[in-house]
DNA sequence: GTCTATAACGGGATAGAC
DNA sequence: GTCTATCCCGTTATAGAC
């Protein structure tokens, strides 16, 4: 809405990027957005409260570049060069999606930073912590209805286990690359690598269901 | 070596668990040490150097922990009662390995929270990213070796990638974990089905070297 | 709503005695 | 090696004018 608060919000998200949430001086973050610190707190109640503000917002402008990326999907399609990957169209979406938060562009690396940095910090800040549980559930809900349409048989619970395997990687992933230990491509071939092998353990699920949906094999993957 | 010296790395890694590196008050350590805020600028160059220590000390503490529990792990078997899990001898050591960051005991909390901080930490001070990278190296070493007894005939280079796949998974699991935002028994289950994932998929790539002696079922799921 | 100026204080770092 | 006392800067947060 005002155009301020949300230019505060930008700000916001592109110091603690910058200089991490213990980083994020309000001085700092006044001359970026290009207001006075006041007006910060005028606008949001405390350092804290900017900082659930933060979590939030960051969270929808990832779900919104994710969204006009995979509109980008449709344009491109470099599955029939390589031979490697089976990249139908369901598989090449979460790919894609999964993807896109291992990508060393401004505005990515901002965002997985801040979200990484947030993260961290809820751990001694319980206040964070409403919205960012909120966040990785709709997140794990998302990516499971994505290998859902890869392995439509799967049953419910093995999808949101693999879904809550494959982002709690990317996290894990993402985490090393931005401290840097682990260089960018490594990371990314990590995860596709993962995606690959949860589709496949997956189709070993598919296979459990013989007649209706009951797995009669007590599979010790459970 | 030094009495005081240790007593005040000890400290640190306690107050930086219940505060986070950001919240670490060079006072509040010195209380905790029970020493005076100079002693700690005397062992220690600065609030930078001191955090760097503590890195290194709390991995050595990971290593040491690792070592009882795997003398342990000799007199308790508990494998044969449930038909779930196939806790062969280095699986199972691998899975008790691998299970022991995710655990609500004191100084197992402590460690996890004071490693995911100075990760996290790291993202934004260089200088703590030496000892963090040799440390990260050395543990996804450890787990592809002991990865490599349970499927020895597996390629190198997949147990490598199988092994940053699980400890990165692990750091992201327990970092969802300390931040409240999974609860410990889900943890640990997504932690156990990985290492059953991927011990699978090593499996397949035993059987992609069809000529040494290995059953030749492409298996995904063993 | 937005600014400038300033209060109020926390906390890192050092001096110097013992 | 270890302490007490203190400096002093950076940072959060508010007061009050426009």
């Amino acid at each position: 809405m005002s155009d301020r608060r949300t230019a505060i919000l930008e700000a916001a998200a592109t110091v603690i990027a910058r200089r991490g949430v213990r980083g994020l001086r309000v001085e700092e973050l006044a001359v970026e957005a290009g207001v006075s610190k006041a007006l910060i707190y005028y606008h949001f109640e405390d350092r804290t409260g900017l900082l659930r503000r933060t979590l939030t917002f960051v969270n929808n402008r990832a779900e919104r570049y994710t969204a006009e990326q995979s509109a980008v999907d449709a344009t491109t399609d470099p599955g029939a060069a390589t031979g490697a990957a089976p990249t139908s169209g369901p598989l090449r979406q979460l790919e894609q999606a999964l993807l896109l938060e291992l990508q060393d562009l401004p505005h990515v690396r901002e965002n997985s930073t801040a979200w990484g940095e947030l993260r961290a910090s809820a751990v001694f800040d319980p206040e964070l912590r409403g919205e960012l549980a909120l966040a990785s559930v709709i997140w794990v809900r998302e990516v499971a209805d994505q290998l859902g349409e890869v392995r439509p048989t799967a049953p419910e619970s093995a999808l949101v286990a693999s879904a809550e395997r494959l982002t709690a990687l990317l996290e894990g992933l993402s985490a090393r690359w931005l401290s840097g230990i682990l260089p960018l491509t490594d990371a990314r071939t990590r995860m596709r690598e993962a995606i690959g092998v949860e589709v496949a353990h997956l189709a070993g699920h598919t296979a459990d269901r013989s007649a209706d949906g009951t797995p009669t094999s007590p599979n010790k993957l459970d």
